[in-house]
DNA sequence: ATACCTTATGCAAACGTTTGCGTAAACCGA
DNA sequence: TCGGTTTACGCAAACGTTTGCATAAGGTAT
């Protein structure tokens, strides 16, 4: 038998006052007297009362929420950035529901419909992997809510979003390869569907064009990433006639599958063969050499992209041009790719 | 200008049917004859209507969303905790929001606050490293609210909650240090006012008690388990006119911090020095050597909490016994701790 | 034809707020 | 004394559902 909550009601009888007054009284208005503020107040304090923010959104039309799908909270980069989001987001008075798509396409239309039904007043999304069109995301748009992607967003798709540079990414991590003096060099990329892993690739190709570097088919290996993905590559490189003498990886778990291989193999690192990563995971100041990678700044994305999803929900008058935000990532240099001395 | 989102008063007007006929409809109630109901579902489909939750929660009392408090969102162990809350969530068709107290009290009250206030059903917390009493949840139970908490709860505080077996944590990871025949074993630990330290601790006593070896005051060093924390803990006992031959850590962080200091020093690790973490880090698989570590089963302990606080939720009515579940962790053995043959 | 049951639907209140509009009382200057 | 303004509050509708109760139509047994 739940204890029936105190409601504004319960505070307007008791003084002999009416609601409204109770709920303006509540509210800081003005018109309110200050003698029975303070009454109301004092009142609403003695008996415990909690706002009811079912009643007072639904009034309103105006939830206070907002929704964020991410492929899978846990792991470094998204739980960061959810930090993020979740810090902006409840220092603007939003609540954050938030949704796994498990990297599922069919999850992530799930998800835009129960948060819509929550009554999200916006959404925050990354794309899952398996995400190749946007139908789902143009119903979410026709319903007027406000939409921002963030790190991976749909090529040929203009929405509002806010994403690493990652071409300068790969451009600075092959760049600084080369500044250490490494001619032939490797790379790791994902699906390249995304964007992420794509430019990431294009920095990596525009800087060894800028050297007057060909770039060489059999030296990008494109794989999912995982540690094992690295390990394979790995293996695949070495077999070659003529095998690199650097990595640049679009992730930092494929590379300390590589670099398990190079141990076994005898390879030294950065020596024979240099490595940087992507994504200044945890553990890339841990390994043995430790890891130079790029940093995402994930945090700073999350508050990125909630600062704007809450711009674009102020102005909701005029949303047609989409805006972007792109964060410059940093490059954090480690023994795994300086073999001169710094 | 907003469109005015669709209702079910839209599709009772269009049918010439009332709202409660569509409401009922779309709820697959018996009483609606098919070809209504029929009728009903379509037009819906047709006009894209999505239910409004705020508006079902408030007539039935039933939010469906749960609170979840945790200290903070990122890292390995909360993360994977709060992905194993949301799926079992979802599945139950329950919303999650999710707050950060990062480790601060004063921010569990108020997260306390805005949860109560958004009418979640329930609340799952896991303490901040600052709170030492429960006035703030005593107030929580008071209004009805059922609370489970998970992991880190306060000592004598009797409430439900989801905990690992830190104890026996502790004793298997020492009895195994045991068994590889380290026999000064030190042990680094956390605050002890948090339950999960302090049985950590209390297993790593008993397994030596166990072996007639005496616990000494000076192998024991509390701090609160950061890298840092880890390495000076190290230094301070390489400094002992007896320094130990093994370190039981309750966190993977100060062993990583520990383990930096041994190479510095050339003391071979697992030769001269075991060591053993917990919560078995991605990264405890990365470090050079391989560190043995606890288990916490992180997903696992945020699908249980889920469960346990739905199940008190179905039964409000007697909820005076709260109750308890205790998952039993498993140790990882590595290279760090195997001095023997295994 | 009457009484009664079943089936399918409608009426209206309720959930706890917010808010536009109306109004009584008090005050003010002339 | 009066018209006008200000101050402080109340009334009632509205947000979009759900749901207990009433009711109309149709059927069936008597």
């Amino acid at each position: 038998m739940a204890k029936k909550r105190t409601s504004i009601t319960d505070i307007a009888n008791q003084l002999g006052i009416s609601v409204s007054t109770v709920s303006r009284a509540l509210g800081g208005h003005s018109a309110i007297s200050d003698a029975t503020t303070k009454r109301v107040v004092a009142l609403a304090k003695a008996l415990g009362y909690q706002p009811n923010n079912l009643a007072a959104g639904l009034r309103r039309g105006r939830s206070k929420m907002l929704g964020v799908i991410v492929p899978h909270i846990d792991g470094n980069f998204f739980s960061q950035v959810v930090k993020g989001i979740e810090a902006a987001a409840s220092k603007a008075g939003y609540h954050v529901l938030i949704c796994q798509s498990n990297e599922d396409v069919a999850h992530e239309r799930e998800n835009l419909e129960t948060l819509m039904n929550a009554q999200v007043e916006g959404i925050l999304v990354s794309l899952a992997r398996t995400t190749r069109e946007f139908q789902h995301f143009e119903d979410v748009r026709k319903r007027d809510v406000p939409l921002v992607f963030f790190d991976r967003i749909l090529e040929g798709y203009d929405v509002s979003a806010v994403v690493l540079d990652d071409r300068a990414g790969g451009y600075r991590a092959t760049r600084h390869l080369l500044d250490q003096g490494y001619r032939r060099i490797a790379h790791f990329g994902g699906p390249q569907h995304l964007n992420i892993y794509k430019y990431r690739r294009q920095g990596y190709e525009d800087a060894l064009r800028e050297q007057n570097i060909p770039v060489v088919e059999e030296l990008t290996i494109i794989s999912d990433m995982k540690m094992e993905d690295g390990a394979a590559g790995m293996k695949q490189l070495l077999a070659l006639p003529q095998p690199p003498d650097a990595v640049f990886s679009a992730s930092d778990f494929s590379v300390v599958g590589a670099l398990e291989v190079l141990k076994e193999r005898g390879v030294r690192v950065p020596q024979d063969m240099g490595l940087v990563g992507f994504s200044n995971e945890l553990f890339s100041r841990l390994t043995e050499p430790k890891l130079t990678s790029i940093d995402q700044h994930c945090e700073l994305m999350g508050t990125a992209a909630t600062r704007l999803l809450l711009q674009i929900m102020e102005e909701q008058d005029q949303h047609f041009t989409p805006r972007h935000v792109v964060l410059q990532p940093d490059l954090f240099v480690r023994a795994s790719s300086l073999r001169q001395a710094p």
